[in-house]
DNA sequence: CATTGGCACTCTGACCGACGGAGTGCCAGA
DNA sequence: TCTGGCACTCCGTCGGTCAGAGTGCCAATG
């Protein structure tokens, strides 16, 4: 009974706080949320509350805030994530539908994930771990130069420009760009690496050292370190929306957005599709983003992540909202990508 | 006589205001350089400054500050850029020299340029306007579907999936390809995308739509606007700094940073290289952005900019050093770009 | 005629104390 | 177990004062 108002409160509490950015009084509290009790009662849950390490008062005789826990606890217990409406999931459709390639379709992603929840979105290029070598090619600039293209399943496409070691006639580039091609096209890029190791010394000793150069360079484009790397932030504008106490950390948040490392731990644990996860406040690795909250997911076709994104904000945020919108957009995004 | 003075008086406010941050008095001014003159004297020049609009003073009784005005004289008559550093001009070297490829290029670039300058750097992908077609690729994903892949001087690749109209044997696809590439490779993209209309219409009927889908596909990558509406932003951190009565501005400028659009109308005008554009304050088209400042320039092998490069930043800001640091990366930038 | 010292004036920013308001904690009563 | 009442605490604001910095102007000087 009265466990179930307090719990009421709590979520009273950090519904208020987070639409008003002030601290909530036990009287505000009656007014706005039909809770049949008068102030001096949720006076006492709120002893109670704060007992339990929930809420805090910033001081005395101020109204209450969440802690991290309260937050953590809200979240856990007292939410669900809501579902969006139908006209958000139309435009979250057309808007990623019009992309035209991955590159595209990344920044349609943190675009609209940017402007639905109003917070900063992060998104992470997929990695390249189970695609696919779809094609190879070797374009001549000059008798010692190459272009490598590399073409992935994903529709990510990589590029290396290298000096080979010789000159290299045209004839001898066809049927080496066949046997290339005949080894690794089709193939995961773990196993097209593999290949092209073996045919490397399959290779008679005049063309040895040309493919090994080549090989080289393609198993180095397909190693997702530089891939993986890569994200994309949006909606930094959101920023200033923050506003308030929140100046003193807009510097190490800005900062932490310009170090992808940094974003990338931050996404880091969101491996698996289709569940959540939820950083609040000072849970975080980094004490400077100690007043934010990260919520993140894995996205990719079928349950397989193949990347991260989510959405950096205030640790007061409308969190059902944010995590319905993460939630929704990753799923977008798998379905497209399965698509392509 | 005098006037030499007091445009001495003016360029010591200038530099003592853009390193204190704070309004100049005459006192201070005297003591800080050794104009040989007493307060008093200095004050009669300030007036006279002031009567210019060269200067003002916040309020009544307080120290001068320059006005936009103020700034644009002394960046136009009593400043050099001042040299870099061996040591700056190293560093940019060598960590430019590192990079793999164009994207790698370009977001080094900004790198360099935010660090070096303290402040917000913005970099333009290169034009395709002035490159050529180096080769193309149409990859066969199904027999209905080919990926496109563009490979263009600069170094750039561009890539596009297509849907054909009905299958197509992999003997006329090669076919096409050999015709498409004869049209296309070594043109400039302009004379690419005409030899590939008039290959359309010589080809005959049955193979006409296919040829038809391609060329436009491959028409509309070559189309500079999607290439030239890329910008990468970096330094935002420096944003923080900026700090002070900067708050207000700090809104907008977020907000501009995250629209490329008006990035690319800020570095828009610096189309030649090799000579610096600045525009202060609100000498640009946007009243959110009137207490910045932006420094740009094109950059490109030879004399021809195929893309623009600079730096935005509170009208309080160093100019000779930020101009100096700006010249000196889009040279830089320059030469790898001539290498690759 | 340019320069200088002196002087009165103005404005800002910091400091201080008072005060109203919001909110709490606790207690006694229903 | 809930509620009304009451005393208490603390914050934020407002008005006033004050020192400091800087100016403008004027008369004197080389």
């Amino acid at each position: 009974m009265q466990e179930d108002r307090r719990l009421a409160v709590l979520r009273a509490i950090v519904e208020d706080y987070v639409s008003t950015r002030e601290p909530v009084g036990s009287k505000a509290l009656v007014e706005r949320h039909r809770l049949g009790v008068s102030p001096a009662t949720v006076r006492n849950d709120m002893a109670a509350l704060e007992e339990e390490g929930l809420i805090a008062q910033p001081h005395t005789s101020a109204g209450r805030i969440p802690t991290d826990k309260g937050y953590r606890f809200f979240v856990d217990r007292l939410t669900q994530i809501k579902p969006m409406s139908a006209a958000e999931r139309r435009a979250i459709s057309t808007f990623l539908e019009g992309a035209h390639d991955l590159d595209d379709v990344i920044q349609r992603t943190v675009r609209v994930l940017a402007q639905l929840t109003q917070q900063i979105a992060i998104v992470q290029y997929p990695s390249l771990a189970r695609s696919t070598v779809r094609h190879i090619e070797l374009v001549s600039l000059s008798p010692s130069r190459l272009l490598i293209v590399l073409i992935l399943s994903t529709g990510r496409v990589e590029q290396r420009m290298i000096e080979l070691p010789a000159d290299l006639d045209t004839g001898s580039l066809s049927s080496l760009r066949s046997r290339i091609l005949h080894a690794a096209v089709g193939e995961s890029i773990t196993d097209a690496a593999n290949a092209l190791g073996a045919l490397t010394e399959q290779t008679d000793h005049v063309n040895r050292t040309h493919v090994a150069v080549i090989a080289t360079a393609l198993v180095e484009a397909m190693s997702n370190e530089r891939q993986t790397e890569r994200v994309v932030v949006g909606g930094t504008a959101n920023l200033a929306r923050f506003g308030d106490g929140f100046d003193q950390s807009i510097k190490p948040m800005l900062e932490a957005l310009e170090e992808h490392v940094v974003l990338l731990r931050l996404l880091g644990e969101a491996t698996s599709s289709d569940s959540l996860t939820v950083r609040i406040g000072a849970e975080g690795p980094y004490q400077e983003l100690s007043s934010t909250s990260v919520i993140a997911t894995g996205y990719g076709p079928g349950d397989d992540a193949v990347g991260s994104l989510g959405i950096v904000g205030p640790t007061r945020m409308d969190y059902p909202g944010s995590m319905a919108a993460v939630r929704a957009v990753a799923r977008y995004v798998s379905t497209i990508l399965d698509q392509a």
